[in-house]
RNA sequence: GCGCCUGUAGCUCAAUUGGAUAGAGCGCUUGGCUACGGACCAGGAGGUUCUGGGUUCAACUCCUAGCAGGCGCGCCA
């Protein structure tokens, strides 16, 4: 039930109808007509901007306007208690008490699907993130991509959409080589007692690459490892799946589940790479050409080359990009441009991936690949989280996994908590790099909004529990005739506007707007819950230990939404702290 | 040089996607607990929304030209 789209329809067909009767003149476009909440001195429950939308075309004041126009909705509407025409030209609505009443049953009575979106076509969503290299765990800077992608997966399927979270494996190239020869040189050190080069910087130096070594050498009791040429396909096999459960480990500790890992070395193996690069020559967007080189200062060394390209330029790129090597085997790239394929085929409504900052250069070639091969037909959906910026003792800490020196999830997770830390990435933008400063985080963990929030669902439970009311259990109501005071009503307020949260979360997949406007409600919450301090008729239970039924309802609304929304983000709502 | 992201209170960030007097937290400051849970609340100070131009009833938001910071830019993945 989000009323301000229900009041947008109705006023709108109000205009079209007047219209009609030539009382009004309209324009066709009607999409910067808005319904919208005023602002809190207002006192007003919804305001529209119809009247200076349509000033200019009706040779009319939008003042005046808004007066005559306010008077018709006023009559259309036997919800309307008051309606008001404030300065430039905004009607402010006010609505009767039957209407909130109305608004509490009806929240009651959806409770676990209040503020999904309604009258959406469903849809079958792809979302592809994390997709780190696996060679090794993931550090912190993986983490909000991780969140990211798991939450908007979340609100994808609260709106009851299909979603399949995926992650794609790079077990191909160079980077795999030089990790499975890390691997095997620290199997030498155990086996034959040889000491690993650290100093090479051309090979993995952490400390985990020596988990890996124990893990496969335990596991393989069989297998001669005095020679690495004959057993370096196996080793490379068996390290990448070591390296994918440290990986899965780190996300379950995060709360992340992926439904599906698609390999790299199975799409080039099943010769995906090679179809869909006869599909786009066919089409004229591969072709043998010469790349020039970028602008940058450090060029001197740049050799041009002939090789085989892709035409991302007829799609917005700034180049077209490599798909072949020298040594002809396939560019990451081109593995690449034959999983996108591979998600094509699956016939996905939609495809969003979940991009690090680093590999933001690389949206518009992916662009350029989907609008190739599904011929226009579907676009991808990029969406790249900032980076976060660890601060530890007061300083910057950098991270270098080639260095073997960054802090693991597992560091996180034990130290802040899996809640806290989904919480706080969640609650900035992913177009915001985040500070996130692992001594305060710790130690003021008291001002932590996620405490906040879970505070204001654990009072609702205490308050129940003292009239023997779990928060679990479903409320009946016979009937919802209560008057809601003003300051229950601006909580109500607030709770119209949570399904325009998730709808905006959702359209623009944005889930920070939901810790966001969940500290806002938490807020008017506990400001509500303090002026019982003062004022014992404002209280919840009343002195002979009752609570009335308007306050279960106002209360149980609130509960709802709260736990809603913690439940997108994948975070827990104790009864008790 | 080019591309993407960012620029809002001392600091960290929001802002109903073009709306009304730009809002929170931290910090600073003045108050409130014999409690339905103080992990809380009420008040105060703090702003030329990086700059210049443009679009319109209305611009933090859109367009344009700059400035500053971050990330990226080869057959690495």
């Amino acid at each position: 039930m989000n009323i301000f789209e229900i009041y947008l329809k109705k006023i709108t067909n109000i205009l079209i109808e007047e219209s009609k009767k030539g009382l009004i003149k309209i324009p066709e476009n009607l999409d910067s007509i808005n319904v919208d909440v005023a602002p809190e001195k207002f006192n007003c429950d919804i305001s529209t901007n119809i009247a200076m939308v349509l000033s200019k075309l009706n040779e009319s004041e939008p003042i005046t306007l808004a007066k005559k126009l306010s008077e018709i909705i006023k009559k259309n509407d036997v919800n309307i208690d008051n309606i008001e025409t404030v300065k430039p030209g905004f009607i402010n609505i006010k609505f009767k008490q039957n209407f909130w009443n109305d608004f509490c049953k009806n929240i009651i009575s959806s409770d676990r699907i209040y503020g999904k979106i309604e009258n959406t076509q469903k849809n079958k969503y792809l979302v592809e993130f994390v997709s780190a290299n696996p060679t090794g765990p993931l550090h912190v800077g993986h983490c909000r991509g991780a969140i990211l992608g798991d939450v908007i997966s979340n609100i994808l399927k609260f709106n009851n959409h299909e979603v399949v979270k995926e992650y794609y494996v790079n077990d191909y190239g160079n980077q795999i080589k030089i990790f499975t020869k890390s691997v095997y040189l620290r199997i030498r050190e155990i086996l034959f007692k040889e000491n690993f080069p650290t100093d090479n910087p051309d090979l993995y130096p952490g400390d985990y690459i020596i988990q890996i070594a124990k893990n496969i050498i335990n596991e393989n009791k069989n297998i001669d490892f005095s020679k690495f040429e004959p057993i370096a396909d196996k080793l490379s096999l068996f390290s990448v799946e070591q390296s994918l459960n440290f990986v899965k480990s780190n996300l379950n500790s995060l709360g992340v589940k992926h439904d599906k890992f698609v390999r790299e070395t199975d799409i080039i193996n099943n010769k995906e790479v090679d179809k869909v690069v006869d599909f786009l020559r066919n089409k004229k967007f591969v072709y043998e050409g010469k790349i020039k080189a970028p602008e940058s200062e450090s060029n001197s060394d740049w050799v041009e080359r002939k090789q085989l390209l892709f035409k991302s330029t007829d799609f917005g790129d700034d180049k077209d990009r490599a798909l072949q090597k020298s040594d002809k085997t396939w560019t990451y790239f081109a593995g690449d441009v034959a999983y996108h394929n591979n998600k094509l085929s699956r016939k996905f409504h939609k495809l969003i991936n979940i991009l690090g900052s680093d590999h933001a250069g690389y949206i518009k070639r992916l662009n350029a690949v989907v609008e190739a091969l599904s011929g226009n037909k579907n676009k991808l959906n990029c969406k790249v989280s900032q980076l976060v910026k660890l601060i530890k003792d007061g300083k910057p800490f950098k991270m270098s996994k080639r260095k073997g020196d960054y802090i693991t999830v597992e560091d996180l997770i034990s130290e802040v908590g899996k809640d806290a830390t989904r919480f706080i990435m969640l609650s900035r933008s992913s177009d915001v790099e985040l500070d996130f400063d692992f001594a305060k985080v710790k130690e003021k963990s008291k001002e932590n909004p996620l405490y906040y929030v879970q505070y204001c669902y654990a009072r609702i439970c205490s308050v129940f529990r003292h009239v023997n009311i779990d928060i679990d259990d479903s409320i009946h109501i016979k009937n919802f005739n209560f008057k809601y005071s003003l300051n229950e009503i601006k909580i109500l307020r607030k709770i119209t506007e949570w399904p325009r949260c998730v709808q905006l979360s959702c359209d623009k997949l944005e889930p920070h707007r939901i810790p966001v406007y969940l500290y806002e409600l938490a807020s008017e919450f506990h400001s509500y819950w303090n002026l019982g301090k003062d004022n014992e008729a404002l209280r919840f239970i009343n002195k002979d230990k009752k609570i009335s039924d308007e306050k279960i309802s106002f209360l149980k609304s609130i509960s709802i939404v709260i736990k809603n929304g913690m439940n997108i983000l994948g975070v827990d709502t104790p009864k008790k702290m």
